[in-house]
DNA sequence: CCAAAAGTGTTCAAGATACACCCATGT
DNA sequence: ACATGGGTGTATCTTGAACACTTTTGG
């Protein structure tokens, strides 16, 4: 067999963090991760990240989305390559590296339990998390902490955020995510005046006082501002 | 044969990009990669990026040392991971998923010639490469996109000078990687503000002119800034 | 004494921060 | 009418940008 490579091989795998936000309990707005719980060996019944082998006629970018899709059902999310772990024990079947990704989703308008295979799929908050199989932990914190650089520098929050949200909303992402708190008239000072939300002249429904007005990221406008060299920072 | 993975595997190798800065053409200082002559198929006598296939028993890290060492004879060097391509046609010969590092030297005190097997490697200008075997030419860019970035928040560009530098010669390194020039008295105040460069007392050798004075990085007020939630921006 | 690069301050504009009250709506 | 969160402006401070001349050294 010629050209062909002689030694043994490790296994190759993809794992995704999949990042969400909830904003069901008004104020306790938070951070979720979705996990699967594995029915095989190893970590049997334990919390693992999304994930699987990488079949050899399919690009990475596919072996995540394809897991994606059938172990939880969500499907064209905003997906991004993170990093690839390759320790020696990281799995104890066998030597596995894994290229993992993370994904951010805005919940409504995904609904996770349409999918055939997701009976063991569940949302966690970031800050109470079971133990987790493997080392994924280890990725999981290096997802978290990618998500918050990275939004400093780039608009990725508005993955996270359904099409029409209020400014509120999207100050307390950016606070969840930052673990700290801004100013309101700032934050919104500055949001606005950068013009990449639009205001779509409707308002929220059925709150319990004044409705706010509900705005959508403004792409062209941003990818405009990009080639220009452009800083989104918050 | 249990608990083992029954399909057919993607082939894993590291390549990595090593940068460094050529400060001997006094005033066309500018940033040089490591390339090896390939002296086997495919791609037979073309350029590629250093790297090779990693074993079942050494981490992904420990695999871009080795082939370092092999290929270059560089060690101790500052080396991290960019990106991990797995494109379908990456290989003529079979599915090769590559794992891409990228590191960065300073030229004095490493010799590249001592190396046993290094007599292919040489450096390029990268605004004066050949053609590249593989997708390598995708990498090289990726790694040079990284460094620009990178190097605005964190000090990495440390690692591209001698031990002692001049501010000069920092800030040409700064110019040569944002691409752009800088104002000489700004960037001294501000490097000089952030206080993460000591005067060592000494100066220049053997100059034609006024002499400069040499400083080092000072990593321990550097780690200790980060701590503190420090940004350094230039 | 000339060429070459080192070294040094001030002014101005823009952006970041701090801060408190009135408004609209549902119950 | 009250509770709840929405919405708004100003003053001050900090930071970044622009800019030109004198000093030192070797040849």
């Amino acid at each position: 067999m010629p050209h062909t490579y002689q030694f043994a091989r490790p296994a190759l795998t993809v794992d995704i963090v999949v990042f969400a936000m909830d904003f069901a309990g008004r104020d306790e707005t938070d951070l979720q991760v979705m996990l699967i719980q594995r029915d095989l060996a190893p970590y049997r019944g334990g919390w693992a990240l999304p994930g699987g082998f990488v079949r050899t006629q399919e690009t990475l970018d596919d072996a995540a989305r394809r897991e994606l899709q059938e172990e939880t059902g969500l499907r064209d999310i905003y997906l991004e390559q993170l990093y690839t772990f390759g320790a020696l024990g990281r799995d104890p079947r066998e030597r596995v590296v894994t290229v993992a990704y993370y994904a951010l989703v805005n919940l409504t308008g995904h609904d996770v339990r349409a999918s055939t295979d997701a009976r063991n799929a569940a949302w966690f908050s970031v800050s109470d998390l079971p133990p987790l199989a493997f080392d994924h932990a280890q990725v999981l914190d290096t997802a978290h902490q990618r998500l918050r650089s990275k939004v400093r520098y780039q608009p990725i929050g508005f993955e996270l955020l359904p099409e029409r949200f209020t400014l509120r909303q999207l100050q307390r992402l950016y606070e969840v995510i930052l673990d700290r708190e801004l100013d309101k008239r700032n934050f919104r000072k500055k949001v606005l005046a950068m013009e990449i939300v639009k205001e779509t002249g409707e308002i929220e429904k059925d709150v319990a006082h004044r409705a706010a007005r509900l705005y959508r990221f403004d792409k062209r406008r941003y990818d405009r501002l990009m080639k220009k060299g452009f800083n989104f920072e918050i």
